[in-house]
DNA sequence: GAAACCGATTGTGATCTGCAACTGGATGGG
DNA sequence: CCCATCCAGTTGCAGATCACAATCGGTTTC
């Protein structure tokens, strides 16, 4: 559908695929928050996503091979959406990103821990969380006892709102 | 200028600085291709950027705290622009995305050297890079004898251009 | 003194965005 | 069966942003 490309450039192309201001939103809430309907990723969305944006984003993401839709068994109108091959590799890019905006930004502690512990971990923790969202979102089976680096993340993440809560 | 926030996510932060189609290219073209003049980032851009968008985006960049302005002492009417440690600070993001790029898109040969280089130099290879730019947008001096990344970049650049032409 | 160059600005339509209301169908409880 | 609720979107609309070309006043070069 990307009838038109600027110039041959990588970085050039990846902002004409993610370059906007909620791709890859999307693309975050799906892989750390494992958001996979579209009521999921409408209401849970910090930023608050209008459901027409959403829906297209949802669509061009899909077109570009980011994103996969399918109907889910449990409810007949609910769709499972999930992250490919290609979207799972924008780990590195999220972590790049995460790491600048927490030096850089006035970002809030609850919402930057998670950058951090991505930061810290290195490219060995990237890796081992890509294999675990190869298992949830394409099916590839992990040796058994591999940690959850999702679980790590969103506990880090509750403790500092805990902190912050109370 | 940036008076409203959608979240304090670190994600959400950079793409409500670098989220669109042209700010990252601007500063790539400041970055790999040591442009610094309006004119040259105007002339010189592989995608063509129009004049309006490119005045608009130096200064939202500069408002960012990611570019700084000066006027030229050889040219009564010229303006020097130079990044700053925060958007030197891009360079592992510029890598990550290059790297995706290169891996899931149609990219160019040409284009994607750069970011081919990038990536096997790894993170001792970006170090380098930012001191280099450093020096060149901020005037923080390196020892003598540190080679110039840029010079090697913009070489293998030019050969497969060449190789391309021939 | 004329031509070229400098960093922009202006005007114009086209596209994208955000917001609220709404759609047709599916589900669950009484 | 009935009705409220949930589901993934769609529609309409106003305002913002976008791309493109022409142009600005001033500076430098020849």
């Amino acid at each position: 559908m990307d009838v038109t490309t600027r110039s041959g450039c990588p970085i050039n192309l990846s902002l004409e695929v993610i370059g906007d201001k909620w791709s890859l939103l999307v693309i975050r809430d799906m892989m750390f928050g494992n958001r996979r309907h579209f009521r999921e990723l409408l209401t849970g969305s910090e930023e608050g996503i209008a459901s027409n944006i959403l829906a297209d984003r949802l669509q061009r993401l899909t077109e570009a091979g980011l994103i996969t839709r399918a109907p889910d068994p449990s409810h007949k109108q609910k769709v499972v959406y999930s992250l490919t091959e290609a979207s799972i590799q924008l780990v590195p890019v999220m972590a790049a990103l995460g790491s600048w905006g927490r030096r850089h930004l006035p970002v809030s502690r609850e919402l930057s821990i998670r950058a951090e512990l991505l930061e810290r971990g290195g490219p060995e923790l990237w890796v081992r969380f890509m294999d675990e969202l190869r298992e949830l979102h394409l099916g590839v089976p992990r040796p058994d006892g591999a940690g959850s680096v999702l679980a790590e993340l969103t506990e880090a993440y509750l403790a500092e709102v805990a902190r912050a809560g109370a």
